[in-house]
DNA sequence: ACCTGAACACCGTTCAAGT
DNA sequence: ACCTGAACACCGTTCAAGT
């Protein structure tokens, strides 16, 4: 009788790590330094283990990313929105783009294997039911929904790479580039000249994001 | 007399490769695979030569993507833009688009280092031309060329990632999860469900980047 | 001047063996 | 059942030596 619940007997070797762990320290890693610096490696190294026992929590490395990105979509927010339709869309593509900007690691996972799990098409299905709502039909909305997505994974990613530009303090391509433009071939960029960094440096996600809205959207 | 050009008496070993001949075989290598598959070692082997021979010719790999880009760009079209200012910005952003599509390899590059080298920046130039020409502020227009940028580097990078992964015959994640969607909690999307992949695989570049621009230009 | 070979410090992953 | 160690097939790059 007490053993109504029969623990299912552990054979074996007890277990040094958990997968929960290895997680654990695979979110440390790719926190600090982006995926780029998340080696099976180093991380074994972080859980105080070899390579190889990893092999045992996780199927592979692939399946570590999605792992780590499932667990991160799960724990996101999902704001309250709006009634009016329009507003809706703004909404939960301004939610959509802070997710992923608080975590600039998620969009390189995201654009390799497309589209989150569950927890990110929270976003997907709010857009789209809010564009039909807006009198688009649900094909013209799928259309939409990308546009939305590409004008955002870009900025996503655009804006990290400048970060990670930034970060590193030798000189970049670009500025080499804009300090001796030709004047006569390219007069415009000649004359915003150093206004440049820190103009696009400037966030204008939500500016575009009306501005695509917008025009998507038939007239109100 | 008959040396009026003297040439600077080359000493030593003469080349078995040429700076040419690495960048050309770098260039099969990347538009076969990606940049991915670019490996100095691999360069080496189709070149004909050793690894270190190649750092004779470039600085380091950094150097040789850099050239290739240059390299690319320089053999762009610059189409005729026309007279009218909105229409030139949207057939600016059009050729742009074009250029990268191309050659999807080229974005992985520009994303890492931002902005393309001279020949790049005539896409730029002419897009915040048009776009102060439209009655933008030069600021604005910096901003609104931004905002294509971004929507036109994600539309590329998510595009090429899709085809890769259609490349792989293996079932996405995507595809996985877009099977067994919850009605209940995701209804719009689930009610197109099969279609989704279909209407995603749709060039729409130019419906999104006519309403990106719609919205950023001041009404006409 | 140009090229080679060996070496260093990394990767992800497989496989056979230990507890 | 879980972990280890050695090994394989890779990376980019440095360094000392050869022609």
């Amino acid at each position: 009788m007490s053993q109504s619940v029969p623990q299912r007997p552990r054979v074996g070797r007890p277990p040094r790590i958990s997968r929960e762990e290895v997680l654990a320290a695979a979110r440390r890693i790719v926190e600090e330094g982006g995926v780029g610096s998340l080696t099976m490696r180093r991380l074994a190294a972080e859980v105080g283990s070899t390579p190889m026992a990893l092999y045992h929590h996780v199927k592979d490395k692939e399946e570590l990313l999605l792992l780590l990105l499932d667990d991160y979509a799960a724990g996101l927010a999902r704001p309250a929105l709006p009634e009016e339709p329009r507003e809706r869309l703004v909404t939960a593509a301004l939610a959509m783009h802070d997710a992923l900007a608080g975590c600039p690691w998620v969009v390189e996972v995201l654009v390799a294997d497309d589209l989150m799990s569950d927890a990110g098409l929270w976003y997907a299905e709010h857009i789209v039911e809010a564009a039909v709502a807006c009198g688009l039909t649900p094909e013209q909305a799928v259309h939409a929904y990308r546009s939305v997505w590409y004008y955002t994974a870009g900025e996503i990613i655009i804006r990290a790479a400048g970060r990670r530009r930034a970060a590193e303090d030798r000189p970049t391509h670009r500025e080499r580039v804009f300090a001796d433009l030709d004047r006569e071939a390219l007069p415009r960029l000649a004359s915003i000249g150093g206004r440049w960094t820190a103009l696009t440096a400037e966030d204008t996600y939500r500016q575009g994001l009306e501005a695509l809205v917008g025009g998507l959207l038939p007239r109100a």
